[in-house]
DNA sequence: TGTACATCAGTGAACGCGCGTTCACTGATGTAC
DNA sequence: TGTACATCAGTGAACGCGCGTTCACTGATGTAC
């Protein structure tokens, strides 16, 4: 049955989301078009109503993840406190509701043109952004400063998809505790 | 037809060597049991004379491909020339034939605990390997170098799996050069 | 405003395909005598 | 050593299943008059 131009919009939104929660979860692969519906409350009839592939909605969904963890970072004061946020516990253990780059990173590489072009300008404006918590002011951001962002960022991202990956709590809380120290004030480490 | 148990030990071998590179490039859901044996050259029937599942042999393969990377970085002799070998474009490119952790990270966190175990003892062998070179005698490793292990291990398989997702070749290298840097080894950016 | 019709989001069965796995079979290897 | 038989690595067809996708259909929404 027909639903309201409003409804079947929020619908699609619903979609995106889910896919985007279960594809970091569980990866693109794993996550079928049905499960999508599922999670949704709809049969994967309906799918094709709002994407013309799921290859589609996978693009979409991961444009989504990038723009909610770059909306979230950005809600960050300061590196120390953005730093904390990200090695944090919590933030481990919310895969779905967390980075797409520590979820689902290594796939990417594997993933079309349309999810990597994304992915890329996603990295390009975190290290901006970070280079300018690290540097000083933004509108003079050093090439050391976007060097140590680019370092920093890289050193964020391995802890948490290292901490998720290793078997032991204990280790894995280490990892990031170390991950902590090291991006700890930002401005020098050994 | 039956070969000799050479040869068909020698199959096994290729068999698990092959999977670990195509696991490695693709993802563990990308490759089926055919492509595999297509890879070695035999046809996928046979694939039971040998391994229980493919669940079976995905654990196996990550095993060696980790058992591989450990006696490569067991022959770097000194941190910079580790760091340098491990963040080097070359290493980058050989997704296949490259460390297992920046491949497979992300996607052994969704795996079995067989895959699990074997990734987590090879973490604590590289971050005890590592805290060694960083702290001077391994026989008195403090906690401090340990922390730093952690750390560099994190930022090293973090840069080459932000290098690997990127679209963009120069953003890519920079990526990999600044981790260099932070990490100093020393060497200057050509 | 009310009525008649067109639209289309959603349903659920069905399709084709590729996957992991099984199996009867082959024939060279391995072994018992 | 040679002969006869058993073993089993490898073959290729087949199976069941789940996936992405399609489609005829439903019926409430949207719209033209």
């Amino acid at each position: 049955m027909r639903v309201t131009k409003e409804k079947a919009a929020e619908n699609r939104e619903r979609i995106v989301a889910a896919a985007s929660k279960l594809f970091r979860e569980k990866g693109f692969d794993a996550v079928g078009v049905d499960a999508i519906m599922d999670a949704v409350g709809l049969t994967h009839g309906g799918f094709y109503r709002h994407f013309r592939s799921k290859d589609d909605l996978a693009a979409e969904a991961v444009a989504r993840g990038l723009a909610a963890s770059a909306e979230r970072q950005g809600s960050r004061e300061t590196l120390p406190e953005l730093v904390e946020a990200y090695l944090s516990p919590a933030h481990r253990d919310d895969v779905g509701g967390g980075c797409t780059l520590a979820a689902l990173g290594c796939d990417i590489a594997r993933q079309g043109s349309g999810v990597r072009r994304g992915f890329t300008e996603y990295v390009r404006a975190q290290v901006a952004r970070l280079a300018g918590l690290v540097g000083g002011k933004p509108s003079a951001v050093s090439e050391a400063a976007r060097l140590q962002a680019l370092a920093t960022l890289s050193g964020l991202v391995g802890a948490v998809v290292l901490a998720r990956a290793v078997d032991d709590p204990a280790l894995s809380d280490e990892i990031l505790a170390a991950a902590r120290v090291a991006h700890r004030t930002g401005a020098r480490r050994t």
